[in-house]
RNA sequence: GGUGAGGUGGAUGAGUGGCUGAAAUCAACAGUUUGCUAAACUGUCGUACGGGUUAAACUGUACCGCGGGUUCGAAUCCCGCCCUCACCGCCA
């Protein structure tokens, strides 16, 4: 981490006042950070060059030290250990200066979100995000339809209030059709990735303080995660965490990129702070299934990536026929540590709404530079490559569209693709 | 949870106080040889942050799991922690 964050700051010092302009379009708030962050590391290298001048002295002096004694020479030796003396202590002063100027600069330098892509159009809320293109079609609902909330009660299942029994709001108990849906939907979306190139992988569902620096999850959303106080672990809001951090301080082969992954995890968020409609039903919930696809590429290579992904998850939506849009975010919407991002949201009929189930986002460098994930380069040097990663899909909303767009008076019909994971066309 | 062993460069693996940023082997890269492949031979071959340079060259410091300590000097000695492996206990 110490290394690291180095890096990060060689690419701001190249162009501090472009750095600024792209911060305003992500409409952060504390520009100034960028000022201190320089002159901090102005600072930083003032002492580190100062300390490391005196220490090269005090080397060659401790090696003849070493040949006085050999040759006998007590007189010499004790003279050259007492030079030794006087600038160990004043290197011990300015170590001490350098490590709390270090770690103010790391302290400060973690607080700087990703710069957004020169593709990100400015804005400060959802309302400035532009839609892309939309697909699929509405459903015309009949009089008296209901919406998901209603439905699966009537179907019996899922159990909000069980749930919160056992645990609190928000923690659904999925119950036969509905639990075995869950499975078919996870099943589904994990054989669509692999088929498309993506290594499954089953990652652990927590995660130490390194791995959420690594993808920046801390300190930007700390208090977003549970936490684990006796372990210092974090449940992961998303397998993004744990399956990014394989690469974490490994250095690629080239040739081997790009690494394309997918996994399947429970995500767990705490989500403080909202209430209503908003978080009615499965709109907003502490922990749904997602399955996640994960990217690490050439940084050349990285936006033809995000584009492909982002055709993956618009297929696969496709084929579960719901109505469905694609947003490119404004600055102020995106996420800490996104460069660039593409929110997918299908509409849901019953409660006129679109509900978002996907965020492809290429971060750029951004978390390999924080997770030192790198790749060597034609000429034998370490670069850091990008990482990028997209919802394949998460479940909760897609749920909650599929049983609204598509109920009956009866029984509520699934798309064709499902049948054989759910092991029937409709629930009743 | 208990006991024991161990963590060294891409890999294997030497190294118990200065001549070790680190032997050796393998892998990798470049070259020579070679009809091709293979083999052989020669050379290169860790990372980060500084200074320096148009860029190099060159040069300083640090790093042998992590963090402290002893010493003029630590991979090597001491303390704490983490992790891995083995066995035992418990357990899905």
């Amino acid at each position: 981490m110490k290394l690291a964050f180095m890096l990060q700051i060689n690419i701001i010092r190249q162009d501090i006042d472009s750095v600024k302009e792209r911060l305003k379009i992500k409409n952060f708030q504390h520009i100034e950070l960028v000022d201190r962050v320089v002159s901090l590391d102005d600072e930083r290298k003032t002492l580190q060059f100062e300390s490391e001048t005196l220490q090269a002295s005090v080397n060659t002096q401790s090696k003849s030290i070493g040949q006085f004694i050999a040759k006998g020479l007590k007189e010499e030796a004790e003279q050259a250990k007492k030079i030794v003396a006087a600038n160990k202590s004043r290197i011990g002063e300015l170590q001490q200066r350098l490590s709390e100027t270090e770690a103010q600069l790391h302290q400060e330098l973690v607080k700087l979100p990703n710069l957004p892509s020169t593709k990100v159009p400015a804005g400060t809320s959802p309302e400035d995000n532009i839609v892309e293109r939309e697909g699929g079609i509405k459903p015309n609902l009949p009089q008296g339809a209901l919406p998901h909330w209603d439905l699966i009660k009537k179907y019996d299942i899922i159990d909000f209030e069980t749930g919160a029994k056992i645990t609190g709001s928000g923690f659904p108990l999925y119950k036969g059709q509905g639990a075995r849906l869950q499975r078919a939907l996870v099943q589904y979306f994990l054989n669509y990735n692999i088929a498309a190139g993506y290594t499954e992988y089953l990652p652990p569902f927590m995660v130490n303080e390194s791995s959420a620096y690594g993808t920046g999850q801390l300190p930007d959303k700390e208090g977003q995660m549970y936490y684990m106080p006796a372990d210092n672990f974090y449940l992961i809001p998303t397998s993004e965490v744990p399956v990014t951090n394989i690469y974490r301080d490994e250095i690629i082969k080239e040739e081997s990129l790009p690494v394309k992954m997918t996994a399947y995890s429970p995500c767990f968020r705490r989500e403080a702070g909202s209430f209503g409609k908003d978080v009615r039903g499965l709109n907003r919930v502490h922990q749904f299934e997602k399955v996640e696809i994960v990217q690490l590429t050439h940084p050349e290579k990285s936006y033809d990536a995000l584009e492909e992904m982002v055709n993956h998850v618009e297929r696969l939506l496709g084929t579960l026929q719901l109505p469905y849009r694609i947003l490119k975010l404004c600055g102020g919407d995106m996420s800490f540590t996104s460069a660039l991002t593409y929110d997918f949201e299908v509409y849901s009929a019953a409660q006129q709404r679109w509900l978002e189930v996907s965020s492809v986002s290429n971060f750029e460098a951004y978390q390999a530079n924080r997770a030192k994930i790198r790749y060597k380069d034609g000429n034998g040097k370490n670069q850091l490559l990008h990482t990028l990663n997209g919802s394949s899909l998460a479940l909760p909303r897609i749920v909650a569209c599929l049983l609204e767009n598509n109920q009956q008076t009866d029984h509520i019909l699934l798309p064709g693709v499902l049948h054989g994971y759910f092991g029937s066309d409709r629930i009743v």
